[in-house]
DNA sequence: CATTTACTCTATAATTTTTGTAGGTTTTGT
DNA sequence: ACAAAACCTACAAAAATTATAGAGTAAATG
């Protein structure tokens, strides 16, 4: 399961990405819209600008826009950002890879490789939706 | 990613597999041999046989051993019962359904959409890989 | 150029989930 | 009867997630 993190990243994405044309949108325009904390969509939404999904502006008439088009930002870059590994085990992670303490050789685990597969399989899905089709569905 | 929980009953389960023509086996064999604490696995273990994986027996000559063919064994079935859903949201889970606060109408939510469409696309491949498969690969 | 607005940053508090422990109970083989 | 080993319930400790606080910085505006 997603964390709420990562859900309200979606919802702050998606309401940037239906009314890009307004320019930038206010923090509490969307933590009000979903019934977010203000401060913990802050800290939310800093992070997707260091990303580089978002921009600012400071001052009034401020707030955030999305500068990447929502085909170029896959729901795997999102996850990642703010959820972690897509991987099932920290053993066969592309991002956040840590070896296994249990098996002694990995090259000799079965559940390495099934899991390296299902993460393989996984990542085509993740990686292939994109906020745009998100936004086509609403 | 899998709890340790989850992890530590797939390691579990793939022992058991291993061993199978040796019938029951200690709680205590598995958990030195993975380095987990006995009483952590007694419970893992527990809920497997409580789901239908694994028989038990009491007593001296006791232990755990395998009662469904490791290819009855999808990584679903395992994952959904210790770490629970598979979806990316409560309001896409077939087992674990519940309404999103977020969203006032799940009919026109774009996320709700796709991300039933990753839940089935992950489920294809969790539901496909069983137990057997991890055991070839070992 | 002072004031207001709104993002930036860091630290910390509260809550929830996960992980692990304790200790007694029941069953079984010898 | 005794010892071995699973069964069961409750609780404790640790970690992760969720949320809050407050001071800082930049921009717009009159």
């Amino acid at each position: 399961m997603l964390s709420k993190k990562t859900k309200y990243a979606f919802h702050a994405l998606i309401y940037l990405g239906k009314n890009q044309e307004q320019g930038a949108i206010l923090i509490q325009e969307i933590s009000e819209k979903y019934g977010i904390s203000h401060k913990f969509l802050e800290n939310i939404l800093l992070e997707l600008k260091k990303a580089g999904f978002l921009g600012s502006k400071k001052g009034k008439g401020g707030g955030y826009y999305l500068i990447k088009e929502p085909h170029e930002i896959p729901l795997s870059r999102v996850i990642r950002l703010l959820d972690g590994p897509i991987a099932l085990l920290p053993c066969v992670s592309l991002n956040y890879y840590e070896p296994c303490e249990e098996c002694e050789n990995q090259d000799t685990c079965g559940l390495n490789k099934v899991m390296a597969n299902v993460r393989d399989e996984t990542l085509k899905i993740l990686e292939m939706k994109t906020l745009q089709d998100i936004l086509e569905k609403e």
